[in-house]
Parts: C-alpha cells; sequence; structure tokens
DNA sequence: CCTACCGATCGGTAGG
DNA sequence: CCTACCGATCGGTAGG
C-alpha cells in the first residue's frame, strides 16, 4: 500500500516536468511511462486515465496554494492590510518556489481538466483571489493603499506572482527567499499610496 | 493573389482562436479546416505545416511587440525614464489589447515551435525584455527608479502585463484604455521611490 | 507490472 | 480546394 501511494506520487512528480516541459497535450501517457521506465499500459495499473494525473497535480497545486493563504491570514489577521497582503504574497511565492513545475502545471494547464473540475477548480481559484481582492479593498478603506480598481490590482499582483513558475529555478541566482523579498517589495510598492 | 493572402490571414486568425482556447497541441489541423469550412487537407493547399501557421502567428505579435516599443522609444527617447518606460508599457498592453488572441498564443504556445524557430524567438524575447530593463536601470541611475534587480524588476512587470492576454475581452467592463491606464499605474509605482 | 491489441485520430501526401 | 489514402501515434482495455 505504501509501495502504491509512493509510486503515485512518483507519477505525479514525473508528470509535472513533463506537462511543464511540453503541456499536458503534447505529452503522452508513453513519454510519462517512459520516464518511470515501464510500459505506457502499465502506467494505468496506477491511474484511471491521462487526465486523472493532471488533475492530481492541479489538485494537489490548488491546495497548498489555499493552505499557505490560510496559514498566512490566520497569522497576521489583526494586522494591517498591508502587513496582510505582504503575507498573502510571500505564501504565494513560497508555494511557488518551492515546486515551481507544479505551480507552472496549475496556471497554465488546468484548461485540460474536464469540464466538471475545470468549473470547480475555476470556484477554487475566484475564492483564493477574493483573499487578495479584500485584503487590497480593506487597504484602501484605511488609506494604506491608494483608491483603485481592486480587481484589476489583484489580477496585476497575481499574475506577476504566477509568473514566477515560468522562469524560476532552485538552482538559479536568485535564492527562494531573494524571490519572494523583491516580490514582496515590488507587489506592495504597486500598491501603496506613498512610500516614507 | 491577394484572395491567397486574405486567405492565409483568415487562417491566421481563426487558429489563434483556437490556440488560445485549446493550446496548440490540442488543435488538430483538422479543427482549423473545420472553422473555415473546408477539408482538412485542403488546409495545406495554403500552409506548409501545423507549426507553420503557429510561426506565423507568434511571428506577427512578436513583430508588433518590437513595432510599438521602438516607436514608444522614438518618441521618448529625450525624456526621462518614468516617462520612458511609461511609454513602453502602454505600448505593450496596446498591443495585447488590440489582439488579445494573439498576444495569449505568443505568450503561452511559442514552446511548441522547432528548435531554431523557438531559438530565434528567444533571441527576440531577450532583445525587447533589455529595452525594459535598460530604461530601468535608466530610472536606478537618475533615482527615479529605486535601487532594484532590474532583471528582475522588467520580468515582474512584463509577466504581469503578458497576463492581460489571458483575462482581456474587448466586450469585458473594462476598456483597453483603461486597462493600459491602470497598468501603467501600476507598473511604474511598483518601481518608483517616492510618490508625490 | 507485462504482452497483445483496439478503434480513433493525428499531420501530411498524391493526384487531380 | 477535393477525394482518397498513408504510416504513426494516441488513450485505453483485456487478460494475465
Amino acid at each position: 500500500m505504501i509501495e502504491t501511494r509512493a509510486r503515485r506520487r512518483e507519477i505525479d512528480q514525473v508528470a509535472s516536468e513533463l506537462f511543464h516541459a511540453h503541456g499536458y497535450a503534447a505529452t503522452s501517457v508513453r513519454d510519462i511511462a517512459r520516464a518511470l521506465d515501464i510500459q505506457g499500459a502499465s502506467l494505468y495499473a496506477h491511474v484511471a486515465s491521462k487526465e486523472d494525473v493532471l488533475f492530481s497535480i492541479v489538485d494537489r497545486a490548488a491546495a497548498a496554494f489555499e493552505a499557505a493563504a490560510a496559514s498566512a491570514e490566520a497569522e497576521t489577521s489583526t494586522a494591517d492590510p498591508v502587513e496582510r497582503l505582504a503575507a498573502l504574497v510571500e505564501a504565494h511565492v513560497d508555494v511557488v518556489t518551492s515546486d515551481p513545475r507544479r505551480a507552472s502545471v496549475f496556471v497554465t494547464e488546468w484548461r485540460h481538466l474536464s469540464a466538471d473540475r475545470r468549473a470547480a477548480m475555476a470556484a477554487r481559484r475566484d475564492g483564493y483571489e477574493r483573499r487578495f481582492r479584500g485584503v487590497i479593498a480593506d487597504g484602501v478603506a484605511v488609506g494604506a493603499f491608494r483608491s483603485t480598481d481592486t480587481a484589476i490590482a489583484a489580477t496585476f499582483v497575481l499574475t506577476a506572482l504566477n509568473g514566477i513558475a515560468t522562469w524560476y529555478r532552485p538552482d538559479g541566482r536568485l535564492s527562494a527567499d531573494a524571490v519572494a523579498d523583491q516580490y514582496v517589495d515590488l507587489a506592495l510598492r504597486s500598491l501603496t499610496e506613498d512610500h516614507r
């Protein structure tokens, strides 16, 4: 049992790599199997369908983003909106840099999910984005952020953060912490009324 | 002659739509043909390969970004870096909103080009990004932008701008001009040292 | 996890 | 732009 669960996780990891590099549609079941040194048909001993592999990756990524945001908000619930947004941004960047391929698949390949799963994922994304919009609206209300279209502001920040998944490499020039610091700074400055 | 050129442009437009909606790999030659009300094989009377269609779209998009940036820089060459960056950002947003599907294909599907074309496109992208880095570095040098990693700052801004291609719709809540205004503001604020 | 196999679809060509 | 067709590959199943 524990063996098969480990194998299942291996499949997700190998598939993340391939989906990230070539995209879901351009990756065949046999490509995934080859990376695991098994036959194409043997993959179906572990998964019901190719789409299940994609869903598993995307679902785990969504859960990671949700958990990180929830704990960031819990830890800063009494703080001012600037600090709360900083915590949200940092949490998001941390999830991306902790597994950039998974994050990249989450961001770019979720449209290949079945209609049901796509709709469910869209709802989760909306909920996640609402956290950002809420904090930004709070900041505008107390005068910490300049008056702005909160939907646009949240989208601006989130797309910039998600972009990290496309270029970040763990062995790159910048450490994950350095990226997080820079991005928190850039994101907050884009919204704050005035810098002292 | 003019007929075939018009047909060729029609192919690019239809393919942009499909590549944007489903991705290059998940779009078949027959999907494109069906949208044009012709047989799958008939498409080869107009194009040499499926990849040629992708290249045509991506190449036109790249040319549009380059031309817009060059003219923006020409018009503001003597201005201060803040104004020059504002012009670059506005030009970029204008290209995206003028044809969001083409821009989206350019941003997300270029990895499906052949190795040669991919390398050439990577070089053009580098050149384009260098314009942004250059203006940001100039701004840092004169104290208009705060000291920052110019590569990170340019990537932050450009990924946020490219994100517009994924959500902007001409019939949406915000006009192209409104989006451009907001994004210029957000991008500049993320970099400026102090707001008056 | 394997071998053997399935129908469907893929990008593309030949010849008009 | 069409019909007819190609070999290759696709996701997936049967039966062990």
